[in-house]
RNA sequence: CAGGUUGGUCGGGCAGUUGCGGCUCUGCGUUGUCAGAGUCGAGGAAAGUCCGCACUCCUUAGAGCACGGCGUCGGAUAACGUCCGGGGCGGGGAAACCUGCCGGACUAGGGCCACAGAAACAAACAGCCGCCCCCUUCCGCGCCCUCUCCUUCGGGAGAAGGGUCGCGGUGAGGGGGGGUGAUGGUGAAAAGGUGGUGUAAGAGACCACCGGCAUUUGCAGUAAUGCGAAUGGCCAGGCAACCCCCGCCGGGAGCAAGGCCAAGCAGGGGUGAAAUCGUCUUCGGACGAUGGGAGACUGCUCGUCUCCGAUCAGCCCCGGGUAGGCUGCACGAGCGUCGCGGUAACGCGCCGCCCAGAUAGAUGACUGCCCAGAUGGGGUAACCCAUUGGACAGAAGGCGGCUUAUAGACCAGCCUGAGGC
RNA sequence: CGGGGCGUGGCGCAGCCCGGCUAGCGCGCUUGCAUGGGGUGCAAGAGGUCGGAGGUUCGAAUCCUCUCGCCCCGA
């Protein structure tokens, strides 16, 4: 994902955080908040502790990046995005992951559901 | 060949598509949070953060105390609590080999050693004594008394009884003194061991052998130490991972160190003391000295340094602001081949190489083939087919170690066993 | 990066400094009695590799080293 597409500020983070909302699945927490303008969608990938070790960690945020990345295109524009890794996602598959994603980005109606 | 053991190396490979980060180059009616091309892109432990460094800053960091760490010898190293090679005392194993500990416990001192035991280190208690004194009792002899018999009337004899009597005892008991040192069920541990001599009883009191200690000394070794010799005397419990003593080391903080730039805020509040003298003077003050005060040197003392007569500045405390960028930060105690020195750790030299630098944090995903491995089937076997499948783990300033995690594969040395030539 | 603390029956804690005693206390649990039954009360009882490994010591929950997990603080 091109840098210009991230969320990097701590500020931002603590925005979303505060006053999004926030959708929840097994493997990963969605939370997003619109901030009123048209640009394109920003998004940002958390692990927590309890995620596992580190390598555990970075494996679930680059499995979220890489789920994320075909659905980007066909986002709603305007939005500051979260996902959040919980632990069971270790043992996730990538379509596994990609499926996650996608009914929780249409039950925040960011993405049509028409498309999958 | 099988099993064991030690050391080392690797810890999936090749190709393609795509995604991400750094650097370089090129392009642009668009100089960008741009596009394209090339190239580089996690580890043996990157981990835990247990030690040691370099480096940076702190008002030089100087001395002493305190505190902390280390402790066999020699070497390596920038340094270390690390490494290498030795020594001593143990433990495991049939062997190769592995493994633990290492200054001082009389000649500084304190403390502790539960239970048991007489007693836990210093004597006492019980015991032993044919050593001395006293008392009681018993025995023997003598003397005396009573009794019996004999008599020359002086006494004599006796197998009987007795004594505020004497002597002796190789009898028994008690008390006191003295001697004695290991006999005292115990215990983890009790002041050399065995045998003899000796003695009132005993004991290194003495003797033989053995063990250990101290001093002197010979040989080997750089040394720790080893193998001996002579002499001495039996003085010598354990714990310093209890305090402590001796020797050595340590100033403190840490890359959020530190430097530069940009932005922003209020030099806003509190707090403390004592002056005196001299010189110069533009008469506002400045400088110096003495004394004192405040503060810093991360615990204390000395010592050193800074500031102080002012509604000003400094120090201390509170409060206020910032949370961005660049640098530090990747040429280094660097990596590799070869040669030389050294038993080794390691050092020296020549040549070659440049090898991650992210900052919500870059290595991922998919496909094909191969390589170990596992399971199932076929085959005497080599092997073939199908399915499955690769551990522990992710840089965040760097380096040297230590520790911990780790599927497996390969190489070499050594030991044991079996077989063949 | 630096500093501190904790781990002991099911739960919450003592004991550790300065080693030895049956590892103790409260709640909980089991059984019995008292009650028509429950609560409550009384009596009896079970339950602990002292986070793990190694070492020092005659002897370790306690001392030392390494290690695992959890929590807190400062920059």
């Amino acid at each position: 994902m091109q840098s210009k597409f991230r969320l990097s500020r701590s500020e931002d983070f603590k925005r979303v955080r505060r006053i999004g909302k926030s959708y929840a699945h097994p493997l990963v927490v969605l939370v997003i908040q619109a901030r009123g303008d048209s640009t394109p969608v920003r998004m940002g990938v958390a692990a927590g502790k309890a995620a596992g070790n580190a390598v555990q960690r970075n494996r679930a945020k680059r499995l979220l990046r890489e789920a994320m990345q075909p659905l980007l295109a066909s986002l709603a524009s305007g939005w500051d995005l979260i996902l959040i890794a919980r632990p069971a996602i270790v043992t996730a598959s990538l379509e596994e992951t990609r499926l996650a994603l996608t009914s929780l980005l249409q039950r925040a109606q960011i993405l049509p559901a028409d498309e999958s």
